[in-house]
DNA sequence: TTCAAACTTGCGAAATATTGAAAGTAATGT
DNA sequence: ACATTACTTTCAATATTTCGCAAGTTTGAA
């Protein structure tokens, strides 16, 4: 495997930890195990949107299901996914305040 | 801020991490000063799109710039971001890992 | 002032991602 | 067997990303 391929695999995955619902649902099955109506109304979207994201996480591995009658529960496959959402939300928010310092910075050079 | 707000804004911060390129300028750039003609030639693409990745770049405040006659060296802002990159690889990793172990699992159900 | 070098920007085309609505499927109850 | 509940899948519309080319800008040198 050549650097091109590994810059591409970690970018598709960042691609998929990159859109605000998946994010979403990540951190709403923290610790829990829901049904996907129980997700779409916790969210407050539609139940096919949620069906949509909960596939696309189910093909990476990120959740896994259990069906119980008709309902089917979801849950975090690892709990690490949780914890790399945390750690990168802990890097935006250093990112963040290190902008603002850049900012403040730049401010007082005029 | 409500919850939507910071996935959101957690969302485009991985957008942004999740580029190919943009991650490979992050390895390039690890503890170097280069000028956007040497990055565009180790990295193997046009200039304008080199430079239209620095300029994404820079409105977040990841690379800075000096200038020194007509070139311009870029550099990170900050090596924490690099950091968040090996992070955020070593998570893929052990996603990688587990989704394996999990393929076989499957295989020896059989 | 005119030119060249090194970047950046604007713009349009192509590829990807996201969503809602409608149709399809699977399990269960009558 | 038929209807209902709970999901999933398909499809089409829309939005977003990415990239190449051409044109524009900035700096320094002749």
């Amino acid at each position: 495997m050549n650097d091109k391929e590994i810059y591409k695999l970690h970018a598709d995955f960042c691609k998929f930890m990159s859109n605000p619902k998946r994010i979403e649902i990540i951190f709403t099955l923290a610790d829990l195990e829901m049904c996907v109506e129980e997700i779409a109304s916790k969210m407050d979207i539609r139940i096919p949107n949620v069906s949509q994201h909960l596939s696309i996480m189910r093909e990476r591995g990120v959740v896994k299901t259990r069906r119980q009658g008709t309902k089917i529960f979801y849950k975090l496959s690892n709990p690490d996914i949780l914890k790399a959402c945390l750690i990168m939300r802990n890097v935006m928010y250093e990112q963040m305040k290190e902008n603002y310092s850049l900012i403040k910075e730049a401010e007082n050079e005029i």
